[in-house]
DNA sequence: TGTACATCAGTGAACGCGCGTTCACTGATGTAC
DNA sequence: TGTACATCAGTGAACGCGCGTTCACTGATGTAC
């Protein structure tokens, strides 16, 4: 069934770049082939070179498209918040779901491309990409701060976002374990300013596997 | 020529452990193979299974080596420290030194082998090792806490790691850009309690390639 | 509107390559006497 | 102390496998008339 109409070879492109945005962010540029990415989208892998002209730039196309999804997320929150100190507390809170836990579910690409970004060659389109993206969140995170002063606001911003990409890596390595909950819960009331000892709900949800 | 006396073997095996400690926190599992982990202890790839028995048990080891040789680091920053406060302060400055945020170099695991831990199958070796490392790095900055309550302190604890290695991680993946060092001089700032606006000294040494 | 045909998205086999692991072999080491 | 020999750390070729990428081919689509 070659020769696809102009409208459907946009909407595989699409899902393309979606199981791409998806699998990249759960497994990791080097755990994904191309054949994967295919057959995610319902396709087979050879025609993968018509759509992107390498892995690598898929990888920038994909970082994109997440941190388009998560800008997205982050202002709804924002518009949804009463106040930019509430809206900084409801973009925590989302970052820090328990469900954002688990190391396969993808969630934000700031923190599950972090490390192959740091690991690819510098020319490395996704390079840029990413960067953009960190740079957009810190702006956004900025914006939302109260301290009167622009570098003060930055310097918080740069602080909140480590703290809650820092917590939410650490817990989806230990996932399985408590201190999993433990970790994320810190984070969570730290950012929040609800009671640091406060831990997630432990009852019969359960937080191993 | 084999058979090489029994110093000689174990010498041999402590140059792949620390080959594989440093290689694989620079570059991620994945990016490594046995062969180059060999390579780099001056021997050759086919006898490496007479010293371990896949690539994931020295994946294991090298994580181990790699945290007990950060717990040293650690140590002798807490012993020099005139307070417990102080020895906080140390560590974190010690974590986001500048030349820790060149991605090609091997940092503390808990950072640069987070993510790889996070991917790897729930029965793979490594996991309980870095668990484990995580757990002492956790009780170490805690029994350092001075709000009184131990609760608190462990949450305290579980900000710090996460604000550092969030911090640490973010510079690495943006690397060559000046929001690298914005970044981990506002973490470093903030967790040393200097004014929040300090930045990096930004003179000639650079922060780009 | 109907017909002829060039286009090109998708298929599936194939390419060269590097991986983790295995294995027959080597010969200095270390042990038994 | 000296000799005979079993051991086994290390070598290098080979294994099966999956990867990113290429390519000849297909046939519905979309266009030119």
């Amino acid at each position: 069934m070659p020769r696809v109409s102009k409208a459907q070879a946009e909407a595989n492109h699409q899902a393309i770049e979606s199981a791409a945005s998806r699998l990249f962010r759960e497994r990791g540029l080097n755990a994904v082939s191309v054949a994967d990415v295919m057959a995610e989208a319902g396709l087979t892998h050879g025609g993968f070179y018509a759509h992107y002209p390498s892995k690598d730039a898929l990888a920038a196309s994909a970082c994109d498209a997440a941190f388009a999804f998560a800008k997205e997320k982050w202002r709804r929150r924002i518009d949804a918040a009463p106040s930019r100190d509430a809206a900084k507390v409801a973009i925590a809170d989302g970052y820090l779901k328990p469900a954002h836990c688990d190391p396969a579910v993808a969630t934000c690409p700031t923190a599950t491309l972090v490390t192959d970004v740091a690991r690819a060659a510098s020319d490395h389109p996704m390079r840029r990409v990413y960067l953009e993206g960190v740079r957009e969140q810190v702006e956004t995170l900025s914006k939302l701060g109260t301290t009167g002063d622009r570098k003060g606001d930055r310097a918080a911003a740069c602080v909140q976002l480590a703290t809650m990409m820092g917590a939410l890596l650490l817990a989806r390595a230990t996932h399985g374990d408590p201190l999993s909950d433990e970790i994320v819960s810190a984070a969570r009331a730290h950012l929040t300013r609800r009671p640091p000892t406060k831990h997630a709900p432990r009852a019969k949800t359960g937080g191993s596997k």
